[in-house]
DNA sequence: TCAACAGTTTAGAATAATTATAATATATAA
DNA sequence: TTATATATTATAATTATTCTAAACTGTTGA
């Protein structure tokens, strides 16, 4: 994957100037092997852990739309009063877990493809995402 | 549907006091022809346009919830900042308009019943949603 | 190399949605 | 009708996010 990777040139390449927050930033959400399902918050406490070394809140907000927009990042539609993140990009589906409040990608081979018979006139479709809410089998019984 | 309906009736079977305010807010949403998509705030706001009377917004929220949880709405998942409802309890399907941020209804013949192939493991299947972003066609063109 | 400038970071204030609190009011059952 | 459990309310508190304005830093070009 994107393991080792020189964040410095990645973020020239694509226009966002490599400060030493964007890099360390880069370096907590791309050096890993599984994909991260993360929240602002969840960042910044993933940072200071990591780097022992706090990065200003508004930076980290600032960053994450950043990558976003430059989609490096996406933004997933969960409903939750927070906004969730994910490294990745591609159009997949997700499993959320109401139990535990955890995110799940699903495997490219577990949702079939969804087709859309009719679409809104004059209006381009720009992606297409599934959500499946489940819980523990023993709850919601009643 | 529900138009006309008693709602003192159908609030008392679920076990929800009919209280005078909790008998308004189901007349401002169910006394309707289409399903209706809305914040806490535009219900709000719309319970002073039609009944020029102001209910308490911790009221409204407390109501809303009470509602959702007998199943008479539906929270739908989209991110924002806010939490969106729908008085159409079925399971179904939305576009989701990014330049207008409107949401529409699928019709249930519009998108295909999604084929899940493979659950996690000792949870059960709540619900299926999918959202499909549709924008404009000349935008996103670079 | 270094000055200048544009883009960044930052702390803290501002805003907005939501939830908590605690006093008051009301619906309902006895 | 009265007691009691529940609901409503205004307001305070909390939480996520955005704004602001000052200080800072990467980059460019002299």
């Amino acid at each position: 994957m994107l393991k080792n990777m020189n964040f410095i040139e990645k973020l020239r390449e694509t226009g966002l100037r490599p400060t030493k927050q964007r890099v360390k930033i880069c370096e907590i959400l791309f050096n890993r092997e599984k994909t991260f399902h993360f929240t602002i918050n969840d960042l910044a406490k993933k940072i200071f852990e990591e780097l022992n070394e706090k990065i200003s809140l508004a930076t980290v907000y600032n960053t994450v739309h950043a990558l976003q927009k430059k989609g490096y990042l996406k933004e997933i539609s969960i409903n939750s009063n927070k906004s969730y993140f994910d490294t990745n990009t591609s159009v997949h589906h997700h499993f959320y877990d109401e139990d535990t409040h955890q995110l799940i990608d699903c495997d490219e081979n577990e949702i079939e493809t969804v087709n859309i018979k009719k679409n809104i006139t004059g209006k381009k479709i720009n992606s297409v995402e599934v959500l499946v809410r489940v819980a523990s089998d023993n709850q919601n019984q009643n």
